[in-house]
DNA sequence: GATTAATGATAGCATTACTATTATTTATAC
DNA sequence: GTATAAATAATAGTAATGCTATCATTAATC
């Protein structure tokens, strides 16, 4: 079995949970458990109890559980990476190109069979929810020479040379991705929570007013 | 002496730490610790050891960290609203106010000397840092319940309807407010930490450029 | 079948986030 | 000015967390 996997930056564990039985479980159920309880409640105790090993066992794989946290949201934009490629590969107009990761980011992300062992419906709550988490500590400086943070450049990269595509003298383009990067997990995030700081409705609609916004902010901005 | 003080929501504490002596310690000293260590290093043992007093006195104060971070931030909120009041007031234009409002949101932040034990430079780099943290925890929909993001709502509120005065039938006032918000302080952040997720250049003019870039997205989107 | 690697079982330790109790100081009321 | 109450300090204790270490056992590989 060609099982397609991602290839993560080193730092990002101890041993590659991707390989072994125990690393897949690890990954599986750690999103699991930190969708349900929140990243701060989540313990290398409560997966090991969930999957039936060891404290000592998980901390062979990762160092401790902001580096698992760092590799699942990691593991996720390197996910989005690859459906943007694959949605606006075959596209030739810049407009439309950018228009076609608009709806990547803003679309309801469900489960990719590609995928087994990962849930990404779930690991898409844990990007809205916890995604700050990485970078905002103390030690972003040396996450980010260690390479921990890449994929989400790497995304963003991608995106800004679209945005560059349709007007190259924009002059805001990173900042301009990274912002509608965060404010899409953001708005929903509102949108379930804190109705009142957000436009877009808790509704089945909810991607499309998501998509609408991102849009008008993306196409006005850039004067396109 | 007459000292300006906010109204904040009980909730955010025990006992009114504005009015005792002990109080306006804890306020300036916790400022000063949860900027220097960040705030999951930041602990009431900790702080009470800075200001010669013990846990247990801290904690009649507050009912945990957590929420002493709601409180100080809800203060950052309060205060910003005070100064967008300050220099929007005198402006008739809904143009000329908004651009104000940019004005101060994307300023750099420096000590007002009428709040005596806030250090409002080192709390503005804690609302960077931590803001996310009051919110994207399992508690929030009870800690909003209780009225604690007040303070941040009301700001979006505010320059929502500013927004609408210049574009009554723009349909996406609260998400574009928000998410300027929250960006403007992200920008910074990445100047600083992730330079290739902004265009905010880490320099003498960075806040020249966060405002230029949050009035290229505000503007165009609104079509003023 | 021997060797090595991976995992499990168990223990331990410093720190954290509290709660409880009692003592002492400070403020206020009479 | 003393009585009374309130605020604070001092101290102790507890369960959980975030690890580290050791040794036994099972599984993979040569």
């Amino acid at each position: 079995m060609a099982t397609l996997a991602f290839k993560l930056n080193e730092h990002l564990y101890l041993r590659d949970p991707q390989h072994t039985s125990l690393g897949q479980k690890i990954i599986h159920s750690s999103i699991e458990l930190i969708d349900r309880l929140g990243f701060e409640q989540f313990t290398f105790k409560k997966l090991a109890d969930e999957i039936h090993s060891t404290e000592a066992s998980i901390y062979r794989y990762f160092e401790n559980k902001h580096r698992l946290l760092n590799y699942l949201i990691s593991w996720y934009w390197h996910w989005m990476e690859y459906r943007i490629e694959i949605f606006t590969n075959s596209v030739t107009d810049p407009k439309e190109k950018l228009k076609a990761c608009l709806h990547v980011i803003a679309e309801e992300k469900k489960y990719d069979p590609t995928f087994e062992f990962v849930n990404e419906e779930a690991l898409h709550r844990i990007v809205v929810a916890e995604l700050d988490k990485t970078y905002l500590t103390k030690g972003v400086d040396n996450y980010n020479k260690e390479g921990l943070f890449i994929g989400f450049k790497s995304v963003c990269q991608k995106i800004s040379k679209f945005i560059l595509l349709v007007n190259p003298s924009y002059p805001f383009a990173q900042s301009l991705v990274s912002t509608i990067l965060i404010t899409a997990n953001q708005q929903l995030f509102f949108a379930s929570h804190l109705p009142s700081l957000t436009s877009v409705k808790a509704n089945d609609e909810r991607y499309e007013h998501l998509f609408s916004f991102l849009e008008n902010i993306v196409f006005y901005s850039i004067q396109a």
